[in-house]
RNA sequence: GGGAGCAUAGCUCAGCUGGGAGAGCACUUGCCUUACAAGCAAGGGGUCACAGGUUCGAGCCCUGUUGUUCCCACCA
């Protein structure tokens, strides 16, 4: 024993994380070494949002992420983990508004030179907090590389692609049916819409036919929309409306002729038959209205009210200038309902055409309402000129890298979701009405009305000379961004050394819930622009859910501080806990319970090594040792872990991982071979204590290291107590490998023999209530071939089940004193206990055995009288159950002689 | 309307290509055995949702049913 070990007891994180960290960080290991002859292993982080706080989402994406980084990093990889946030457009925008609303100013008040200065106030004070936090988890990505999307590089790159696509004719700006969030003042992509089911009603309306005077009745779920009518469709086919053909009807409240046009959209068999069409609000109306050439009326301002004359008077003005576009929408004054919000400009049309006898009825309904995915109001669909990226040429290559797995989805089905998502895909609307973002690198001139798009800014209208210039107003899509992280962040545009080795990068993991928003825009960027998939492989993973299987969010209030888990518990035990037992794809939930099992277990990891060191002398090697058994058998179940968590490292299941670490050390390292350590580490014999200690030494040594993905800290810290490693870093040790000398299948199945008779020994003691501190004495009949493993297990039986002196006995061997006996693998093993066993509980354990044996028997007999069994099974299998037979046979009569002895 | 996931011990979840059901927590019993009581030992507890099918053999494969969660979708 080492009389000056001096290791704690315990493992107090708090005192050694920060330090551990900032030591990795300040040692440059965090940065790959370029080297060309090996190929890099790479991942890029989801950024989070810039101004962002870590929450219990991004904890599990981020230890997922170091686990892999840091094994691939031990194997000896050049790797490569790209940290860096997003400035989350929208997200970002509205707190800093929300800051300035709390000093009484608003964004206009500012003008927007003005309001981005606060907006890049606000990054910078907020913008390395959560980098901050992704330290203290752990994260050993490359700092040096940190990118922000509208850092130079990352928006000369969106400057760069926008052009590209223009100039290849797949960005283009126009007037569409977009959706329109009246509350965030901007418009929105189809992947930003959510759906939810709300309580609404069907109006039924009617609208009298100009030319025959009756009254043609449908139905709407928007009756506010009415006013942007420009239509009424019919079905050709519809014979109850076959005279209507060619006829008109009187838009009600405002007395406006429009006709009654056949479309296919509307269907015979719903409701009347009869839809109205709203080509300016509504996507199928939009779809009519473009095929027979209907008038668009916008009668919705863009903040959620109802347009008025002087909406009116702007829109004409545009519409007179000849400057309008394709689509230029008209806007009609609402006259009474003008400047009222939808909502009452709902109610109180409903009233006017109640008045006039024109609602026929309301029919209550659930209906799906599309709400914007950052503040939940209803979105409305609108008519408006944004900027959009034609899909169909995108889409088709990255289908394609899918299809062909050069991208592959890890668990596989969400392959499937991204193709359907890619085959249906619409044109995607890029544009945002926002300040905080890459600006649109659009041109207008004012004079001739001249778009240009360009990479340098421009200043003179290349058409007429004038100078009078503008820039676009809007900002892009934060994901526009986002999509081009793999590239954009390895220096792309430009053709730097890190895009050559790091590109295509190897791995991209993140959450099922952005495979739309993120995952799938950065394939057909990446296969558009670097005409390589941007990932060879996609591991996904569910979202963490509390306790209940809630959802953690702020609304609800049960979300968990993963800092605060940290500053309680440790690093280590919270990234332990999110990773054991999850499985790829799969929600999980967040328990405390599940912590404190991550927390007791590297209590455990730590006290096992402290025996081991406290045992250490030096460095020792197994070159040259004489194995026990215990010895062989631990070195065997230890190539088999480093075999198994290798796999699954190598699949990123890391579930798998974990929990084939936590048995093998708990279970099988501490509760086994530590326990017959002792007896080796106490023999008089020197080559065996040392070979005890070289074992020890080597496979705890092997289970930190295969640790240290999951739990770098603790593992960090105990790896430089291992003799001989004052000055090493675990991280940078390697990865550890089989040791194929040392694989001994047949004395692990004797030693296994004999840790089952420990357990039938201990066993025996309980269930006979034998006081715990009484030795007894053991007797064995050993079976064929066993005697010698036996009489060599002399200390495990005195050391692991309080056996006093060990005796081998001739199978046919009479004891003339009372005994309990089990019968295993290795014998028969017979305790004389005298009057300390309760006869008649003994003969109820005997006889309870005694009926399991002979289920078994007649389980294997089944088996072994079934014809198919004998010809179709594998000739092992059968061979197995016929040796189960005999042994069971053997241990029934062993029983029933005892039961028989009983009386 | 289309698609996907899940259903296994009291709870939370694993279970690789089909070959005698596992873990953690909780529970019962006994132990401070000088690495660890954040621990040790022993134990109880499951018709693997239901019904069929394939197979010598099904928790695992196929079909259907039920329940549940999620995603997608322009149903007025």
């Amino acid at each position: 024993m080492n009389e000056n070990f001096d290791m704690a007891k315990n493992f107090d994180p708090q005192s050694v994380e920060t330090e551990l960290y900032q030591k990795w960080e300040e040692s440059g290991a965090f940065k790959p070494v370029i080297d060309k002859s090996k190929k890099p292993f790479t991942i890029v982080m989801p950024p989070p949002n810039v101004t962002g706080q870590l929450h219990m989402g991004h904890a599990m994406d981020t230890v997922l992420q170091d686990s892999l980084i840091r094994y691939h990093r031990m194997k000896g990889d050049p790797t490569l983990w790209l940290p860096g946030t997003d400035h989350a457009s929208i997200a970002t925008e509205v707190k800093v508004v929300d800051k300035l609303r709390s000093e009484g100013l608003t964004k206009d008040m500012l003008g927007r030179e003005g309001f981005l200065e606060r907006a890049w106030e606000w990054k910078r004070e907020y913008g390395g907090r959560i980098t901050r936090q992704l330290r203290r988890l752990g994260a050993s990505c490359d700092w040096s590389r940190e990118r922000f999307t509208m850092d130079e590089g990352c928006s000369k790159a969106v400057r760069e692609v926008f052009c590209r696509l223009y100039e290849e004719g797949l960005i283009y700006r126009g007037n569409r049916l977009i959706n329109w969030c009246p509350c965030c003042n901007t418009s929105l992509s189809d992947a930003e819409v959510e759906h939810e089911e709300k309580d609404g009603n069907f109006w039924h309306l009617l609208y009298p036919v100009k030319e025959t005077g009756e009254m043609l009745e449908l139905a709407t779920t928007r009756p506010e929309t009415m006013l942007g009518d420009t239509a009424v469709a019919i079905n050709a086919e519809d014979e109850r409306y076959k005279h209507l053909h060619g006829c008109h009807v009187i838009l009600p409240l405002i007395n406006k002729e429009i006709p009654i046009v056949c479309d296919e959209h509307a269907d015979m068999t719903k409701g009347t038959g009869v839809v109205k069409i709203t080509p300016a609000h509504d996507p199928n109306d939009y779809e009519v209205g473009q095929r027979h050439n209907l008038p668009l009326v916008r009668v919705f301002t863009y903040d959620g009210h109802m347009t008025g004359a002087k909406d009116k008077a702007i829109a004409d003005e545009i519409l007179a200038s000849g400057k309008a576009s394709v689509n230029e929408p008209e806007v009609l004054d609402c006259g009474k309902y003008a400047g009222m919000t939808t909502m009452e400009a709902r109610k109180a049309i409903v009233e006017d055409l109640e008045a006039l006898g024109l609602l026929k009825q309301i029919e209550p309904l659930k209906h799906e309402v599309g709400t914007c995915y950052r503040c939940h109001s209803v979105v409305e669909p609108m008519v408006s000129k944004q900027w959009f990226v034609k899909m169909g040429p995108l889409a088709g290559p990255a289908i394609k890298v899918v299809a062909d797995g050069e991208t592959k989805f890890i668990p596989e089905r969400f392959a499937k979701t991204y193709m359907n998502w890619m085959e249906n895909i619409r044109d995607w609307c890029i544009s945002r009405q926002l300040w905080w973002g890459h600006r649109i690198p659009a041109f207008y001139c004012a004079d001739c009305g001249e778009m240009m798009v360009s990479r340098e800014d421009v200043h003179v209208c290349s058409k007429c000379g004038s100078t009078h210039i503008s820039q676009d107003e809007d900002v892009l899509d934060t994901w526009f961004s986002s999509a081009l992280w793999p590239f954009s962040t390895l220096g792309w545009p430009d053709n730097t050394e890190d895009l050559q080795y790091f590109y295509p990068t190897s791995t991209l993991v993140t959450g099922y819930d952005i495979i739309f928003f993120w995952v799938a825009r950065m394939i057909f960027s990446g296969v558009a622009q670097m005409k390589q998939t941007p990932f060879n492989r996609v591991v996904m993973h569910g979202l963490v859910r509390d306790s209940l299987g809630r959802k953690m969010s702020k609304s609800l209030g049960n979300g968990i501080d993963p800092l605060e888990v940290i500053d309680q518990y440790g690093a280590d035990a919270l990234r332990f806990s999110l990773v054991m037992g999850i499985s790829p794809g799969n929600d999980t939930r967040y328990s405390t319970e599940k912590v404190e099992m991550a927390r007791n277990f590297g209590n455990k990891v730590w006290n096992a090594s402290r025996f081991v060191l406290m045992n250490m002398d030096g460095v020792e090697t197994l070159d040259g040792k004489e194995l026990a058994e215990a010895d062989k058998w631990i070195l065997t179940k230890y190539n088999d872990a480093v075999r198994e968590v290798t796999d699954h490292f190598e699949e990123a299941d890391y579930g798998l991982a974990a929990q084939k670490l936590y048995d093998f050390i708990w279970s099988e390292f501490c509760d086994w071979y530590i326990e017959l350590a002792k007896a080796g580490l106490n023999s008089e014999n020197e080559g065996r204590r040392a070979a005890t200690r070289a074992v020890l030494q080597t496979v705890l040594s092997g289970a930190i290291r295969m640790l240290h993905p999951i739990m770098p800290f603790i593992t960090e810290e105990l790896y430089k107590y291992l003799p001989g490693n004052r000055d090493a870093s675990c991280m940078l040790s390697d990865w550890p490998k089989e040791l194929d000398e040392y694989n001994f299948p047949e004395e692990s199945a004797k030693m296994e023999g004999i840790m089952d008779m420990i357990r039938s020994i201990r066993n025996l003691r309980v269930s006979l209530n034998v006081q715990a501190g009484h030795k007894a004495r053991l007797l064995v009949k050993p079976n064929e071939g066993w005697k010698d493993t036996v009489l060599a297990a002399e200390g495990f039986f005195a050391r692991l089940a309080n056996v006093s002196a060990l005796e081998i006995l001739d199978k046919d061997a009479v004891i003339g004193e009372k005994t309990v006996n089990a019968v295993g693998v290795a014998g028969e093993l017979l305790i004389p206990l005298g009057d300390l066993v309760d006869f008649e509980k003994e003969k109820a354990r005997l006889n309870k055995e005694r009926e399991n044996i002979v289920k078994e028997i007649e389980r294997s007999n089944g088996k072994l009288n079934n014809a198919g069994f004998i010809a179709k099974a594998p000739a092992a299998l059968v061979e197995a159950e016929k040796a189960k037979i005999e042994k069971n046979t053997q241990m029934l009569a062993s029983i029933e002689a005892r039961i028989a002895e009983l009386g």
